[in-house]
DNA sequence: CCGATCATGTAGCGACTGCTACATTTCTCA
DNA sequence: TGAGAAATGTAGCAGTCGCTACATGATCGG
């Protein structure tokens, strides 16, 4: 039992490491061996403990998620919508979530391919994403029938944005996320009509 | 002289044809034997036309831009920007361009994280294309001074939606997208400060 | 028709991949 | 304390990678 207790205490601790790893380095190339030596153990050690690349692989991308998704709950709501949107982009842009979600973003272009597990633990990740950006839409005042429609439209192109943001542009972005934001109070006010 | 022509010709006849390899089948993971099998000729001939498979990676990413700036180009334009945003949404869940977006995505990924030569040809992409689409923008009637803001809200925010509509949430998405072109609609004529 | 350049086939190199067989050490618990 | 399980080291396998040396067709201008 303590046997078994200290085994998952392993494969914990190396998982976290594998995590730190990934973070710095990215998911997209890699490979065992370097990452093993990267972390002080063998290839031998990790296919022992996960059971082979793709479990590994499975188990750091669902990982980052739960990080991205404390993340989200770990912000205080804003006062409103439009703040809470500004407040989500200030978090896209610091540590943890910016690194997160550039992991989300290679796992997911990865799966988009078909290629296993990223295709499945992507979707799985996907539905607790959603659900925590949704809560936190809501604790920021957006009524409740509506916070599904304003999550999905500040999911989508906060995301835009990150991914615009890392490439290009710097500077551009910051109007867009303004009238995003802006939008986005507009529809939790029910106020949308009058941009219609 | 008329060798060298030819010389280009095949060249030119196989970056087509390797150009619609990637589209089906991916960018991440390609390498060259199964891709040259796949395409009737060895990967020694890849390798002498192309130079390697940096250089062979690089011409594929910016021939796909290139087909989309030209199925942006190719767009009629709308008769306002909320119209447009509309059109352009349904130009990316069409061929050429929801193909070309998820290459462009795969080599954004992995260019991320810092590897060439996909981190360089996308910036040079990247130009081109906001280029057209502010050009599109503009077409649909939106004010000079204003299309690049609109621009780059768009375009985040249809990358954004594109990538979520591939991974889940089919439905969902619509109304995000009729909010974003209502809210590049306000903007564009002059409306925005209704909704801040 | 001949030399030269281009194009392609053949074979293989060294490195790397995920993974495994086997032996060994370390630890736990009766 | 000793038996058994868990954890780790060592060595290597079969396969794939990008790439290249070498030889051979193919095609051209002179």
């Amino acid at each position: 039992m303590i046997g078994i207790m200290l085994s998952m205490d392993r494969k914990e601790e190396l998982l976290e490491q594998v995590v730190e790893h990934v973070l710095e380095h990215g998911l997209i190339g890699l490979t065992l061996r370097p990452l093993a030596a990267a972390i002080g153990t063998s290839d031998r050690m990790l296919i022992y403990h996960f059971g082979g690349r793709d479990e590994l692989v499975a188990a750091v991308v669902a990982r980052t998620n739960e990080l991205s998704v404390a993340a989200i709950g770990a912000l205080a709501p804003a006062e409103d919508v439009r703040g809470g949107v500004e407040a989500l982009w200030r978090a896209y842009r610091a540590e943890p979530l910016h690194s997160c979600l550039q992991i989300y973003l290679q796992a997911a272009a990865t799966g988009l391919i078909g290629m296993e597990p990223y295709r499945s633990v992507v979707r799985e990740t996907n539905e607790l994403w959603y659900a925590a950006l949704r809560g936190y839409i809501t604790a920021c005042g957006a009524p409740p029938e509506r916070a599904g429609r304003i999550a999905t439209l500040v999911d989508s192109s906060l995301f835009g944005f990150h991914l615009d943001l890392a490439v290009d542009r710097p500077d551009e972005v910051a109007a867009g996320v303004a009238d995003l934001a802006a939008a986005a109070g507009a529809i939790a006010e029910d106020r949308i009509h009058s941009i219609i």
